[in-house]
DNA sequence: CTATATTTTACCGATAAGGATAATTTTGCT
DNA sequence: AGCAAAATTATCCTTATCGGTAAAATATAG
């Protein structure tokens, strides 16, 4: 996986954090207490500057009356965008 | 969250990583090249006995071909199963 | 402009992820 | 049964998550 690609999986993840929590009118520190994460942690994830964690990601989830993977839809990911990438594997599958 | 889902959730993604994987005829360390994940480590990820990262679990989507979301759907995450869990967090909305 | 709220950043410490390697167990096949 | 491949487990190590707190920066009002 490349660090481009690392890190616009976690700036899409983040960027729809905050959209579903805006809509739902809750600052951090409410989403905090709702999900037992500190805002800090909650600023860092939505700011994709943290690599989330998969249950951390459901507890957010949790609180905001989403699925976990409403904030990865329509990720295009695994689709023809893999390049090859030697640091972090083979990876020369042609999916599909 | 509930220890209880926690580990729900990580034994259902783990599930679901190691029967694509099977699928594709992948052994662990076939999908450790593909992924620069070791296989020790995709191991335990399968067997629910780590918390993976969501960069990890991209890692793994792009390598099997599958979307991220594709481990986790159908969870029914966030819907009306969250339970007063003060350990972790005020929690009482009500979704929808 | 000035409070106030919200968010971000910077520490710290504890816990966990993930790689490497090796040993052990399990599975599959002949 | 016996052999080989696969998977699990264990240990050690580095790095990162995450909570807590406090401080700094950025909104949002009034």
């Amino acid at each position: 996986m490349t660090n481009d690609k690392k890190r616009k999986l976690l700036t899409d993840v983040g960027r729809r954090i905050r959209a579903i929590r805006k809509e739902q009118g809750l600052s951090l520190q409410e989403l905090s207490l709702l999900t037992g994460i500190s805002s800090p942690a909650l600023s860092l994830i939505e700011t994709a500057k943290r690599d989330v964690r998969l249950t951390t990601l459901a507890k957010i989830a949790s609180a905001l009356c989403e699925r976990p993977s409403a904030f990865l839809e329509d990720e295009t990911a695994g689709m023809s965008d893999r390049p090859a990438d030697p640091s972090a594997g083979y990876d020369i599958r042609d999916c599909l």
